[in-house]
DNA sequence: CGACCAAATTGGTCGGACCAAATATAGGCG
DNA sequence: CGCCTATATTTGGTCCGACCAATTTGGTCG
């Protein structure tokens, strides 16, 4: 969950982020371990750790006789979360596409769930989503009760791919939303309209209409977010002047 | 693809696979890095390497005072690969759960590309479209427009989030299947009627229905990857014999 | 039995050293 | 003058030994 705090996961962090900001071009040379050594103050070995790690991230490729840099878009997800954490306010669009990515995961968990649970497995999801509908307030605060109606979906749907997937969405995104103070703001219709689609398609076991209505829930967090973040770029534009 | 056959990749490989295979439970004290150093007869340096790469992949959290390994699905993504990799024969399920994140996938990518597609990218995916249509053949010996095809969609999406899941996915995934020698027989049938609705959804700019066709593409493709895993299974088994 | 303190263990870092592969450089040849 | 080869240099890969700080462990005392 926290940052080691290591020397070496520092260098690594100052490394991969120059790398993000564009600071090398794809395929160029990467300074010498023992150049960056002496530019962080530091031994070859922790050197040599963050390397390890930026070659983890897909970042870099080191080789005998030299690093070279590696094209942003054949990196790995992890570097998501900095890419998301460079600037002080997101870039709306590549926020845009983690919520389209979000949305299609959670339809797929969703559908699947909903399909293959059994009796008792409804009859959790209905109580969860019971609880949900019980203390219906306001977005932000359902959070943990949503949280775990989704988890318990997960665990029903039993997808790792998409598990893992998501587990590496979230830690990048969520944290980066919740640093920011980004707070979308859902109209209480449009929650009161997916929750009452998710029962029917409980009751009725339709995963497809569940997963349909997760989908839209979705697309109506994608454009309050987008909202939010456009309310962030105006007060900071307001501050600066 | 990529040949690292260092002594610090190795011991990671090794260090992998055993947490992969369940040798240890989750929380779990890891040896230190000295007894690792002793076992794999190399310097702590080395260790020190290969666990921060463990660290990387989200199987070990290491401490002062000394590692533990974490449950495997709050690792990331790149433990699949060598997940589908443990055994001789990969996992059926896990397999099918990769094909199922695909599927949902290159939908998405398919409806935003003909979707946002401007006309003259519209005419280029029609070109790269007739062409798979005129070679059209097998399965198999179609991959390389298929997937210049499919890279095409990717680039006019332009989603940095599903192409980087796509690159993580791709380089776990079809490394697996091509080393395992499997090979999914697809209906000609299908096939036709694939590149029929693509055609039809792009000519009428209609994201949804090409999405739909690719779903449903991947919907067989599942069927046929498992019937190609079962004749494997079966083969080996007939081997043991 | 529980709280507390001291010793052993463990990770984090450093510096120097050697090797093999890759690169850069200088030199020779056409 | 340009190309190609042989050499010198750089660079990554690994090892050793050492020290520090934080944690863990084990035993002791109340």
């Amino acid at each position: 969950m926290t940052t080691p705090s290591t020397l070496s996961h520092e260098i690594a962090a100052v490394l991969r982020d120059d790398i993000l900001r564009q600071q090398y071009r794809s395929g160029e040379r990467f300074p010498s371990e023992r150049d960056l050594a002496a530019r962080f103050d530091a031994s070859r070995g922790a050197v040599r750790e963050a390397l390890s790690q930026l070659e983890q991230l897909g970042l870099i490729r080191v080789q005998p006789g030299g690093a070279r840099v590696q094209s942003v878009d054949s990196a790995s997800i992890g570097v998501l979360g900095p890419l998301l954490a460079l600037g002080d306010v997101p870039d709306a669009n590549l926020v845009d596409q983690f919520l389209q990515t979000f949305a299609v995961m959670a339809a797929l968990t969703t559908r699947t769930a909903v399909n293959v649970a059994s009796a008792e497995q409804l009859r959790q999801l209905e109580t969860l989503l019971a609880k949900l509908t019980d203390e219906f307030s306001d977005f932000e605060s359902m959070q943990p009760q949503w949280r775990e109606f989704l988890g318990a979906m997960s665990a029903i749907a039993d997808n790792l791919v998409v598990r893992l997937i998501g587990n590496d969405l979230k830690a990048q995104f969520v944290g980066q939303m919740m640093k920011l103070g980004i707070h979308p703001k859902l109209k209480k219709s449009s929650i009161k309209r997916l929750l009452a689609a998710l029962r029917v398609g409980l009751n009725t076991q339709d995963g497809e209409l569940a997963a349909e209505a997760m989908q839209e829930h979705f697309e109506e967090l994608r454009v309050a977010v987008r909202e939010a973040i456009d309310l962030k770029i105006g007060k900071m534009t307001q501050q600066a002047v």
